[in-house]
DNA sequence: AACAGTGTTGTATTTTTGGCAACATATACA
DNA sequence: TGTATATGTTGCCAAAAATACAACACTGTT
């Protein structure tokens, strides 16, 4: 496990520049890392020579450079949704014992396109491809609360706690805004309770929803702001992961 | 201006997996930089600790790492247009010795937001926060040729040149598209002609037009093309810095 | 079952690097 | 204005770190 030390040294600042508001000059990058300006010189020099950082011709400070955004972009291009959530549904299985669902908003409904399911012998299969009511699901609450479509129309009853009442709903919305993740308390299907979180992506919009099902037996009212807060980790990881930043998401709102 | 050697190789392996589609093997890396297989695979586990690339789990292939979009994204919120396009208007100035110009889509009208001067005596000057109409300038031409924004309802003339009647503007705009710039002789203002190309942003969308303006007697339609390619090259290198790829263009176009 | 292909890991050599110092330049201060 | 403390860059040589070679483990193929 040897690392090549001044590879490391060079992507440690990169690291180092994406902290720094301004831009930082050789010696506080030195500084920062414990090597001497010289070496810090030389690196920044290397990096230069790529465009990973340029340096101000005038205040000589170094900041990142354009090959980042070129490699990252090029990223951008290779990512579906579906491949990156893949893992951290597995990560949201092992954690919860329960099966895990990836659903994005699709004419007005969640469509579930991914699911990993647990090995527990009593499970909620649910099938991919399957569109479901956004108003009394985990999943397609997350969609209402955090993305920007309109309320449903119509709000059909499935079980006898289906919320059918608007302003009901709306209540529960902005509790599930506040808390981070949305809950579906029997509220579609009789004995399954499910938990839901909501998957920015780079821009800072909203591409879709993870969650976890499971039934009311295992995922019990006390265990589910546990499970709650399991979801909206794993769920915040992914974003993460599609190159979402949490302060654009805050700046995104500041805007309001 | 010695390089670090270790670092150059690694960020070298960074530019050559952007060009490969499927990620690369340890021994493909090896050879494409005529290093030793041990040395790539150390600088890949290196890069690889550091988000920089990852390796797929099974096939054991490396492709670019997540870190690199966190970098690119964290650089995306400090880019204003403006700041990165003021060195390309210096640019255009001192190849052409002609004002230049930066331009956005406001309100369906060019808006300046920048200009450069040139040092010629005889000039030509218009005031940044200007709006201009999109029918009868180079700027606003290109907003209409290259950007998704709908034709003008009406067509002011502001000269005997300029054109306002609908099919011949079109016939210009398909003229426009073709060769990458766009002209105004003398259709806004007695005596000017101005030549303007499109900035792209890292999405692939038209984020604003840069060009130039200058005498009739200097801007001869003589070297009109000859100023065309000059800051069709410009805009396209600006574009490049705002992370712009030419291969997303043209998927968008064959999208269409 | 032998083989050609991967990727990883020891190890000795030697090249590369890193720190020291000196230098040049810029900014602050009196 | 001159002095003083920053800064960033460059020569140099010892020393350490990176390299190439080789051996190894593993996979899939013929």
């Amino acid at each position: 496990m040897a690392e090549i030390q001044s590879l490391a040294r060079g992507l440690k600042i990169l690291n180092l520049l994406e902290h720094s508001r301004n831009g930082m000059g050789t010696t506080e990058v030195a500084n920062q890392l414990s090597i001497d300006k010289s070496s810090a010189s030389r690196l920044l020099h290397t990096l230069a020579n790529y465009g990973f950082v340029e340096q101000d011709e005038y205040s000589s400070r170094y900041t990142l450079g354009p090959q980042l955004l070129t490699l990252g972009q090029h990223l951008l291009n290779r990512i579906t949704l579906r491949d990156h959530a893949r893992p951290y549904l597995h990560e949201l299985v092992d954690k919860t014992g329960e099966c895990a669902h990836l659903a994005i908003l699709a004419q007005r409904q969640a469509l579930y396109i991914d699911q990993v399911e647990s090995t527990a012998a009593l499970r909620v299969e649910s099938e991919i491809g399957t569109l479901s009511p956004l108003h009394c699901t985990a999943l397609g609450k997350v969609m209402l609360a955090f993305g920007d479509c309109c309320m449903p129309d119509e709000m059909k009853p499935f079980t006898h706690r289906t919320v059918t009442d608007r302003s009901t709903l709306e209540a529960q919305l902005t509790q599930t805004g506040a808390r981070g993740y949305a809950i579906d308390d029997e509220e579609y299907n009789y004995g399954v309770r499910c938990v839901a979180a909501p998957v920015y992506d780079h821009r800072g919009a909203l591409v879709g929803a993870i969650g976890i099902s499971g039934p009311a037996g295992r995922v019990t009212l006390e265990r589910i702001d546990e499970f709650g807060s399991v979801v909206k980790d794993t769920a915040d990881a992914l974003s993460t992961r599609l190159g979402y930043d949490a302060k654009l998401r805050r700046r995104a709102d500041a805007d309001k």
